[in-house]
DNA sequence: GTCCTATATTTGGTCTGACCAATTTGGTCC
DNA sequence: GGACCAAATTGGTCAGACCAAATATAGGAC
C-alpha cells in the first residue's frame, strides 16, 4: 500500500523502504538524482521532491556533490510507522517499546492533569471515570470513553511536547495495530483496578497516584499485547538495528 | 539566522515562521505556489520544495486545488525547535514541558538499562558513576561524564522509540539552550544525592530505584532552569496555542 | 610507491516555460 | 436558497538548461 497517489510519494516510499531494509550502509553514497530519475522513469523534479521527504525523515543528507545515507538512530520519529509495517507483521520488540513509551507519557499526562485540574475539570474527569466504570464489562464500549478520558487529560495538562510526541506515536502505531486486527484484551480485574484507582486519585486530587495507575495499566496492557503477538506469529523477527 | 543557505530552505524558514506565529488560522487557504514564487522572487520549483518541507512538518496539507494550514497540535515534533526560538528567548512554559518529558524518558531509560544490563555492562555503569562521584565538585567536568552515562544507559536499554524521541528533543532543545548561554546550576546536595542513589541502584540492580533517582533529579533540574529563565527575562511570554 | 596539487567531471540547487488533472469558483437556472 | 455546470485556479509533473560546490582523476614532485 503506497503512501499516496503522486509519483514523488511513490518514489519516496520505495527509497525509504530500501533504506529501512538496510540496502545501504550508513554513510554510503546515495544514487544521484539523475540516476534515480532514469530508474523510476520520472523527472528530476519528482525525484528531488522524494529526496526532500527522505531528508526530512533524517534518512539521508544531501549536499552539492552527492547525498549520503544516515544512521537510523539519527532519523526522525516518523520512520517508526514504516518500520512497523516493513514485513507485514510488526516487530514484537518495537511494539513493546512503543507501549512502554506510551505508558510513561500517559502517566505523566495523568499526573499533570490531575494536579492541575480546576474544580470543574475535576468533575468532568470524574464523570468520565464513572461512565467508564459502568461500562467495565463491555470492552468495545469502553474504548471511546477511554480515548475521551485520555484526550481530556491531555487537554488539561496542556503539555505541547507530550501532545506532539503522542500524536506522532499514535499516528504511526494505532493505524498499524488496527490494520492487523489487534484487539488485545485485558483481564477484567486489571481494568477494574485501573478505574478504581483513578477514581480515588481524582477524589483526592492525587496526581502521583493517577500516574502510578496509568503506568501499571499500560504495563499490563503491554504484556497482553506481547502475548497476543507471540501467539499470532512465531516467526522470528528481523529487527533493524545498527 | 536562517536554517540554511539554499533558497528553498530560506523560503521554508520564512513560511514556517509565519505559520508558527499564527498569521494563518488553522484551515485557512495557503497562498498558491505561483504567488509565493512571485513574492520570494524564486522559481516555482524552489517554492515547491519549501512547501514539501512544511508538509513534512505537518504544518500544511497540499492537494490539487490548493494547500491548507493545519492545526499546530497535529504538527510534527520537529516544530518544537523553531517554536522555542520564535522570539529570541524561549518560552518558560515550553522549556518546562521539555524537561518534564526528558525526565520521564530518562527515567524509563534508566529503569530498563539497569534491569537489562549484563554483568559487564553493570560494571561499566558503576565505573562511570564512580567517576562522576569523584568529579562532583566540578560542574563543567561532570557534563561529559553525565552525557556518557546517559548514552551508555540508552545503548543498554536499546529502545529505539525512546532513542528517536530523545534525539529529536535534544536536537531541538539543547541547541537553543546553549545558544542562550544557559548553564543552570544544580545544588551540590542534589547532585550528590543523585549519584549516591544511582550507585545503590546499580549495586542492587534495582531499576525502579534508578528510575526514581532520574525522575527526582530532572525535577530539580527543571526547577533550577525555571529559576534561571525567570531571573533572566521577566518579559511575559506569548506562547502559541490554539 | 606515496603524497600533493591542479584539472575535469559529477552532483545538487535553481530557473524557465509548458502541460495535465483535480479542485474551486462563479454564474446560471430552477 | 439550493442544485448544477462551465471557466479559472491550483497542485503535480515534465523537459532542458545553467551555476557552484564537491568529488574524482590525472599529473607531477619527492
Amino acid at each position: 500500500m503506497p503512501s499516496s497517489n503522486t509519483i514523488s510519494h511513490e518514489i519516496a516510499y520505495a527509497l525509504r523502504d530500501e533504506i529501512l531494509r538496510q540496502r545501504y550502509q550508513s554513510g554510503d553514497r546515495f544514487p544521484s538524482e539523475r540516476d534515480l530519475a532514469a530508474r523510476f522513469d520520472a523527472s528530476r523534479g519528482a525525484v528531488r521532491e522524494a529526496l526532500s521527504q527522505l531528508e526530512q525523515l533524517g534518512l539521508i543528507r544531501t549536499q552539492p556533490g552527492g547525498a549520503r545515507v544516515q544512521s537510523l538512530n539519527a532519523a526522525s520519529l516518523a520512520i517508526l510507522g514504516p518500520l512497523l509495517e516493513l514485513d507485514g507483521h510488526p516487530d514484537p520488540l518495537l511494539v513493546d517499546q512503543f507501549l512502554q513509551t506510551f505508558g510513561v507519557l500517559a502517566a505523566l499526562t495523568a499526573k499533570s492533569a490531575v494536579n492541575a485540574a480546576s474544580p470543574e475539570q475535576l468533575i468532568h474527569l470524574k464523570k468520565l471515570v464513572v461512565e467508564l466504570e459502568n461500562q467495565a464489562n463491555d470492552y468495545e464500549g469502553m474504548q471511546p470513553l477511554w480515548r475521551e478520558l485520555l484526550e481530556a487529560m491531555s487537554a488539561i495538562s496542556d503539555n505541547l511536547v507530550v501532545r506532539l510526541i503522542s500524536n506522532d506515536l499514535k499516528a504511526q502505531f494505532v493505524g498499524q495495530m488496527l490494520k492487523l486486527g489487534f484487539r488485545p484484551d485485558l483481564k477484567k480485574g486489571s481494568r477494574d483496578r485501573l478505574v478504581t484507582t483513578l477514581r480515588v486519585s481524582l477524589n483526592e486530587q492525587d496526581g502521583e497516584r493517577a500516574s502510578q495507575a496509568m503506568q501499571d495499566h499500560f504495563e499490563e496492557f503491554r504484556e497482553a499485547v506481547g502475548e497476543a503477538i507471540r501467539s499470532k506469529a512465531d516467526k522470528p523477527s528481523n529487527r533493524v538495528v545498527n
